[in-house]
RNA sequence: UGGGGCGUCGCCAAGUGGCCUAAGGCACCGGACUUUGGAUCCGGCAUUCGGAGGUUCGAAUCCUCCCGCCCCAGCCA
């Protein structure tokens, strides 16, 4: 952690750290700082859940408080235990830890049970026997007050009965409700007698069988946050309207004064956001789950080759604010690619290969040349790169007619090989159809290791591949899932998302990198070994380099 | 004629009455350097803070009105 924070750009001040200043500086709590990360296990995590975490984790450890995992655990109906293992691997991963304080809300049942009985014994709520839609129907407008039901007035007595009983089990689902008795003429909805508790006779994956009464996320969430006396409950902006009953009710239980405050939830571009749509993509098979490496939780980013430095220092960058903000996605890229350059080793990779034959070199030329690791880590050391008579070059890398300012390799020009010789183009040969499918070339056995005793330059470096030592591989090419900026219902997924790429040529040493390994392929991006091929040699591209070659040939087209 | 929020450069976002003719980052545009057209470096990029009034010696920061956008009518969280 200490580490990580080191690496980032220094996290500029934001209104919540504002806050917790303030009552630092009051002495409130006695200088306590208690936050809770409170995911509900019906989903993995995602790059928004990340933004949350690092405020949660990050305003903890900033002012030498604790942060709670806490999984809000209410409803049996959508969590699952694999989603609660999943959340976990992920937000240690992320590299933060909430030490023994794994914590469920659905530990608090007894205890949020006892209160919704003390709040009946205060008159403050009653069992209703309304269904679902009679409910709604009392609950009025945006505009319209809503209504009292016929059983708000009933006893504590008949309340308390009622209430054990559903307990019980003696009534079925959806028969009778526990609700807070407030207001049914308030403003805000959320006071107009909100549900605590409700009937479900469902298998909770924490407490079982236990309960077929589940409280809601209003009667447990602000006691739950009491109970673990956090100070700053963080959450977003959508929970403002219940803010004014988390109060109430901790109000009227008389427990710690826990207090919430809002931020606005992260948005990214062509990135689609919320828990429910992801599970769509997921269950309908659109990707290939939850993982894939272009979904944008935090099991597709580390599959696809995301650091959790790099997110952690996204996550500082962006800031925490109220106003609502989309975020783009270039920037995430950046922040990979920042924290890739300093540590990837770099690697020689041809993803689309055109044999060259260098032919003032004989059949059975073998030799090795040092390659460098990592020009931004001189402790990255060298590496030796087999190099011989027939060689794997870019097929982009070639043009029979070159445009303006191209400086790569085309008849009669001469490039660099990186880490090699220069090469001149000597001969195209062609197959029937007229397709470019070998270049014949000579080399120059003076500029062994890329310079010239003479001092001449060349304009273009290339990067390459012996073809007798390559290592066959996939590669696959990952775009936004979405080329809307702004992914909403109609929008489709973006079919150049991914492009597979069969029979690349890998310098050898690729073959031993380990499944989930990062190496920058020079010239072409940051690539990770795949951790679900299994023996294949198959790389996800994580992000591309910047391409300023792309931005040229863009402008020459336009102007 | 419901309630709650938010509006500072294309995108994030500091700023809480004078040091603001408004930080920083991303993007973008130059240029230097370069054995990755990568990285790095240098330079450019809001006389203006949604708008209009007002208070003040002085306002992005205070007041008033207006405009725009977001959230809320689950026994989801």
């Amino acid at each position: 952690m200490s580490e990580a924070t080191q690496k980032s750009v220094a996290a500029p001040s934001n209104f919540i750290k504002t806050i917790v200043e303030r009552d630092l500086a009051e002495g409130k709590h006695g200088g306590a700082v208690r936050t809770r990360f409170p995911p509900e296990p019906n989903g993995y995590l995602h790059i928004g859940h990340a933004k949350a975490i690092c405020l949660d984790f990050g305003i903890a450890a900033d002012y030498g408080g604790v942060c709670n995992l806490r999984f809000d655990d209410t409803n049996p109906l959508k969590e699952e235990q694999e989603y609660i293992d999943a959340i976990k691997q992920d937000v240690r991963w992320l590299g933060f830890d909430w030490q023994e304080r794994e914590l469920h809300a659905a530990d608090y049942f007894e205890q949020l049970y006892e209160w919704a009985e003390l709040l009946i014994g205060k008159g403050k709520a009653y069992v209703d026997d309304l269904s679902a839609d009679e409910i709604r129907e009392h609950r009025g407008t945006l505009t319209e007050p809503g209504r009292d039901s016929p059983h708000r007035g009933r006893s504590v007595a008949e309340n308390l009965d009622l209430f054990r009983r559903m307990r019980a089990g003696e009534f079925p689902d959806g028969a009778r409700v526990l609700r807070a008795k407030i207001d049914m003429a308030a403003g805000n909805l959320n006071m107009r007698d909100p549900v605590m508790y409700r009937i479900l006779h469902a298998t909770h994956p924490r407490s079982g069988d236990a309960w077929c009464i589940y409280p809601t996320y209003d009667f447990t969430h602000g006691q739950s946050d009491s109970i673990e006396q956090i100070t700053h409950s963080l959450c977003t902006l959508e929970f403002e309207d219940h803010r004014p009953l988390y109060d109430w009710f901790i109000k009227e239980l008389e427990i710690f004064p826990s207090r919430q405050y809002e931020f606005a939830r992260l948005n990214l571009t062509h990135t689609l956001m919320s828990k429910r749509k992801l599970k769509q993509l997921v269950d309908s098979g659109l990707v290939d789950g939850w993982d894939d490496p272009r979904m944008p939780t935090l099991s597709g980013m580390r599959r696809r080759g995301y650091t959790p430095e790099s997110i952690r220092d996204f996550c500082d960058r962006i800031g925490v604010a109220k106003a609502n903000s989309t975020v783009d996605v270039a920037f995430l890229e950046h922040c990979l690619r920042q924290d890739l350059n300093r540590r990837a080793p770099r690697r020689m990779a041809v993803l689309n290969p055109l044999k060259v034959v260098i032919e003032n070199l004989p059949e059975e030329h073998d030799e090795e040349l040092d390659a460098i690791n990592n020009p931004e880590d001189p402790d990255a050391g060298s590496r030796k790169v087999p190099f011989s008579r027939e060689l794997w070059i870019e097929a982009e890398d070639f043009r029979e007619e070159p445009p303006r300012k191209y400086f790569r390799l085309a008849p009669g020009r001469e490039v660099r090989l990186r880490y090699g010789y220069f090469i001149t183009c000597t001969e195209v040969v062609k197959d029937d159809d007229g397709n470019v499918v070998e270049l014949r070339c000579s080399h120059d056995p003076e500029t062994r290791g890329g310079q010239a005793p003479d001092g001449r330059k060349v304009r273009g470096t290339i990067h390459w591949v012996s073809a007798r030592h390559a290592v066959d591989a996939e590669v696959r090419l990952y775009d936004h899932l979405f080329t809307d900026e702004q992914p909403g219902v109609g929008s489709v997924i973006n079919p150049d998302s991914v492009e597979v790429l069969g029979g690349c040529k890998l310098e050898p040493a690729l073959a031993r990198a380990a499944p989930g390994e990062i190496v920058q392929f020079e010239r072409r991006g940051y690539f990770c070994r795949d951790t679900k091929s299994g023996d294949r040699l198959v790389f996800n591209r994580a992000v591309g380099l910047r391409d300023t070659w792309a931005r040229i040939q863009k402008q020459q087209q336009q102007g």
